[in-house]
DNA sequence: CCATTAAGATCGATCGATTGATCTAATTTC
DNA sequence: GAAATTAGATCAATCGATCGATCTTAATGG
């Protein structure tokens, strides 16, 4: 049973990548737990099963290490967003508004259908207002090439060009209405007076999720948006 | 001209209060800017103008520092909201739907009129994920009775209970989408490819709030709630 | 009215504990 | 046995907290 030897070509490069990998994945959970400094290298080492040497060593310190956590979670982000902007790139539906439907319930799906715990999100949290330069090359690796099938698909169907304002601001408030549910959970969960976000409120969600799409992202612009002023 | 004399009544008390008042701003500041363990009492302390040992002389410690600021900026958030809530309260306009539009473009103004630095903003948002308790007490003083008024407005408005679900989600999606531009800054505006969030840039944005309102607050469910399924 | 005393508030120095980093010796793999 | 990797011990630096001394203000006595 050498299930997972496939790679294995040197003994010690696979125990390499088992510590590095142990090692990230504390740091994403307790960093996104608690915070950088709330965090000791020891309690990281404890946790991923390691020595505390281990660190120094396979990464050159704690930040390097948080480096390689970003790195991690922004590849296996992009991973999740390729699921959504494949279904906008994809030929399939012709229609525009048609594959905005469906791409928005895909990223509901990958946002609140994945076991990803909430560390994970709080770990992107605090990438944006910790280290914004961390956060700049996330974003661009896993949210930009969504946000641009977005507006492009989002621009076809109002028939406006993709780099209008109005066009990117619709897919933010669109997008982020869903993604504020997870990164802002706290306040989520009192607003609707929920404890938890099991099955049964997710499906609750969806049902709203799917009107968001019609009325914010793709509904004409027709008189409301310039037509009354402000009187 | 004695115009800051009118409540000292005590030499003490005053030194006292103003002590505290450059420790609880300066705890917001640093607090909001790098996260609780990422600052230390001494550089607390210097921001403030005052020696270490007057944090533990009139708080008692960090913690109990952090919570003083967590009071006060409650009580600041309750005097934005209440601004806006008192609008949805108000007699003056009868129609619902209107004074959902005023609200929430009362709301907007709050939110991006005022001189409040950012670090305020990333202090709420680090609070709810790193202090779910403080959070709450947060939450219930400065910003239920906000969704609250909400809710009956708008559950007037759509002819339904302010307690279906379906209202309460509409409302978080309508004003967390204006909120997320400020607590999501480091995306918003990378997906909006600013730098900056000055008087141009909200001008953009007061337009398509406007239509926001109007789309996903106040739009009739009509069919696209239930009729679609999800096929 | 001024001098004296008590109380309130601040400050610099220092405590033990913990931090990230480093070093050495032991273990594992080839 | 040589190289790679790990664990345990230890480093200087910094942490939050505390102490006594100093300064400011309020109250008291003459």
């Amino acid at each position: 049973m050498e299930q997972d030897e496939g790679v294995r070509s040197n003994g010690h490069a696979m125990r390499t990548a088992e510590t590095r990998a142990c090692l990230i994945e504390a740091a994403i959970a307790m960093f996104g737990d608690g915070g950088f400094d709330a965090v000791s290298t020891r309690q990281l080492a404890d946790r991923a099963g390691v020595g505390l040497a281990a660190i120094a060593y396979h990464f050159g310190g704690k930040a390097e290490l948080f480096e390689a956590a970003v790195a991690s979670i922004a590849e296996y982000c992009r991973g999740l967003t390729r699921e959504v902007s494949d279904q906008l790139e994809a030929d399939a539906p012709a229609d525009p508004a048609e594959r905005l439907t469906r791409a928005v319930r895909a990223y509901f799906g990958v946002l609140f259908g994945g076991d990803e715990p909430q560390s994970w999100v709080n770990f992107l949290v605090r990438c944006s207002i910790d280290t914004p330069d961390a956060y700049d090359t996330l974003y661009e690796a896993a949210f930009r090439p969504l946000e641009t099938a977005l507006a492009v698909n989002l621009a076809a169907h109002l028939a406006v060009s993709p780099d209008e304002q109005e066009v990117r601001l619709r897919a933010y408030i669109a997008t982020h209405s869903i993604v504020s549910m997870r990164t802002n959970r706290e306040a989520f969960l009192r607003h609707l007076g929920w404890t938890d976000l099991g099955p049964a409120q997710i499906r609750i969600l969806e049902g709203i999720v799917t009107s968001l799409v019609h009325n914010a992202l793709m509904l004409k612009p027709a008189a409301d948006n310039k037509g009354n002023g402000d009187a």
